[in-house]
DNA sequence: ATAATAAATATTTTGTAAAATATTCAGCGG
DNA sequence: CCGCTGAATATTTTACAAAATATTTATTAT
């Protein structure tokens, strides 16, 4: 039973792979079932045996990115030796390149990404709410060491992701160029830093 | 000859004011050049003798929005008895406010905006810039009194322009609520204020 | 000559039938 | 049965003609 488990899993993931590749290509509108189920050599049909649907792999891909995501961020809470601004800093900096990264590479994402925002909104709210709840951690760990002086850590992470949004939003990615967002990132990020640090 | 001039930007401004309400209400797309042209009481082929097209139209609506928002931030910064942290604050928020109440007054204003965005571009840009000018004198008068200490004004002008750029985007008014962005935008402000403000 | 119109023409949008694709399902082979 | 396929059906997209609209032009009135 468990080796069956396991081959489930693994086709699903075989699925993600082969239709991510596709969507990041070609696009979520322009890959079809068809195509996705080739790459994985089986019936387009056979493909509903594991997902309900071509938006629920569409989902799912977006949420193996987003678990992605999570894990650099999580690595970053977890480097020893950075100061709460450092953390802070490399925090908001390497999810802009990650995202930026994945944008270059995968030049369709975008229709993806779209998608999620206009379906499945609540995907988008959780994965705030998560990073969320990791820059209150590193605001507390400011606060704890003297260096940050923040009455709300919840409060002003939520504010935090306000200001730098402008530099993740696949809308702006494609707007302005990734030397002015990256600028512009970094210079936020020192203000609003400046902003958290304890007066003395 | 004076009243003769004077006559043309007298219909020039009717035809905006026709095109305006219509395109708010129902959209660019679905306004005719007929309907605007019945509006002015003149038949659609007269419009091409003031506008070289519709978009020139539609880019004369948006400059007029342009220099309202721009008349009411410069009626901000002559406003007396400010601090610069209280100027920066009410331009922000009344700068939000502002573009709230022309978008919920004008519903379909969004496509006017999408099209500028995309088509015009410059146009976005020059706003832009006037407004980082109108901002980086706020920050020079709060470097003056002693307020602040800002060593580039025109650079974090840009900054903050940059960190508040998702209250005022068209794209985010629709996906969040007023009273969230209206939260955030105070949230934000008074974080960046707080990173301006000079050390003592 | 100027300002406007209405007709003529060019372009865009819309409606729709055909084609492509998503999804379901009956049935096949282990 | 289980896991899959290929055919059947439902839905979506596409292509394109018809209609609507933008723009130009010939003409009229002042």
């Amino acid at each position: 039973m468990k080796t069956l488990e396991k081959t489930v899993d693994e086709i699903k993931n075989q699925i993600l792979d082969a239709a991510f590749a596709r969507f990041g290509q070609y696009g979520l509108g322009k890959t079809t079932m068809a195509e996705i189920a080739k790459d994985c050599d089986m019936s387009a049909g056979n493909l509903y045996r594991y997902y309900p649907n071509k938006a629920d792999i569409g989902a799912g891909c977006a949420m193996r990115c987003f678990n992605e995501m999570e894990a650099l961020l999580r690595e970053i809470m977890r480097r020893p030796d950075l100061t709460a601004s450092e953390r802070l800093k490399t925090f908001v900096l390497e999810k802009f390149y990650h995202i930026h990264e994945q944008f270059s590479e995968q030049p369709k994402l975008y229709e993806l990404v779209m998608y999620i925002q206009q379906e499945k909104f609540d995907m988008i709210q959780s994965l705030m709410k998560g990073q969320q709840s990791l820059l209150a951690e590193i605001l507390a760990e400011g606060n704890r060491s003297g260096e940050f002086d923040v009455p709300d850590v919840l409060e002003t992470a939520s504010l935090i992701q306000s200001a730098v949004t402008v530099f993740n939003a696949p809308h702006f990615i494609n707007s302005y160029s990734f030397e002015k967002l990256e600028h512009d990132a970094r210079g936020v990020v020192d203000l609003l830093v400046c902003g958290l640090k304890k007066r003395n």
